[in-house]
DNA sequence: AAACTTCACAACCGCATCCAC
DNA sequence: AGTGGATGCGGTTGTGAAGTT
């Protein structure tokens, strides 16, 4: 009787990441369950294929989705449902895995969100669009710098539709935060209760979290 | 400071599909 | 047409980090 070879399991080490990535560099794609032996890898083909599909192939985008990714990914999910590869065919440099992540944390809780205001609002307007970005006109740092940016002031008074020359990223928000907003703005208003200033710290609390990510500039430029 | 909870994401598992024989 | 191996896909879980009490 032959014994099977034992299988690592868990997370990847970086010292088997260069294995592989060196051994399919060198030899290319062949074989996914051949190849972990010739590579020196204690892994099944399917975890090998697993983690370079999602994690060391060249020109993935990792995180930092932008609200044109989101509201594709709204979209296409309403029109095909749960078909993450489809979905991820769409969206250049991005994982079926990613995606399926990234819905599942984020995006499935704000569709509810969007789905119950859509049809709510459909009686009133029949032609009513399902796209996000078109529900509401907020700036957000994944659009910096705009093109014909127009000028949007949380005091609510100075929406003039002129370009503003110096416009900042103090101007704009996150699309996490954009969300944030959005669901705030969908609730009902709640009478005396209702706080209108500490809204409007969450407001401006946000409007410098513009962040930058490394790891899109190393795969810009993979193994360099 | 510690315990607990929530969140994000990498990875696994089982099933479906494809394809060569 | 049937079979078995390889690959692809989507649901789910495990775990570390971050946030909260």
């Amino acid at each position: 009787m032959v014994r099977k070879p034992y299988l690592k399991k868990g997370a990847w080490t970086a010292d088997e990441d260069q294995k592989l990535t060196a051994y399919i560099m060198r030899y290319g794609i062949w074989n996914w369950n051949q190849m972990p032996r010739f590579a020196g890898l204690q892994r099944s083909g399917k975890s090998c294929r697993l983690r370079w599909m999602n994690y060391l192939r060249p020109n993935i985008r990792r995180g930092n989705f932008t609200r044109e990714e989101e509201d594709t990914i709204i979209h296409l999910q309403k029109q095909l449902g749960n078909r993450w590869s489809a979905i991820a065919a769409r969206l250049p440099n991005r994982t079926d895995n990613d995606i399926k992540n990234y819905w599942n944390t984020r995006l499935k809780k704000r569709s509810v969100i969007l789905g119950n205001n859509n049809s709510a609002s459909a009686t009133t307007s029949p032609s009513s669009n399902t796209d996000s970005s078109t529900l509401l006109n907020i700036p957000t740092t994944d659009e910096f710098p705009p093109a014909g940016y127009t000028t949007f002031s949380t005091s609510g008074s100075n929406n003039t539709g002129e370009v503003n020359e110096n416009y900042t990223t103090d101007n704009f928000v996150s699309s996490e935060t954009y969300w944030e907003i959005l669901c705030f703005l969908e609730q009902p208003l709640m009478g005396e209760s209702f706080d209108c200033e500490s809204n409007l710290q969450l407001w401006r609390s946000h409007s410098q979290d513009y962040y930058y990510d490394p790891v899109d500039d190393f795969w810009a430029n993979p193994l360099v």
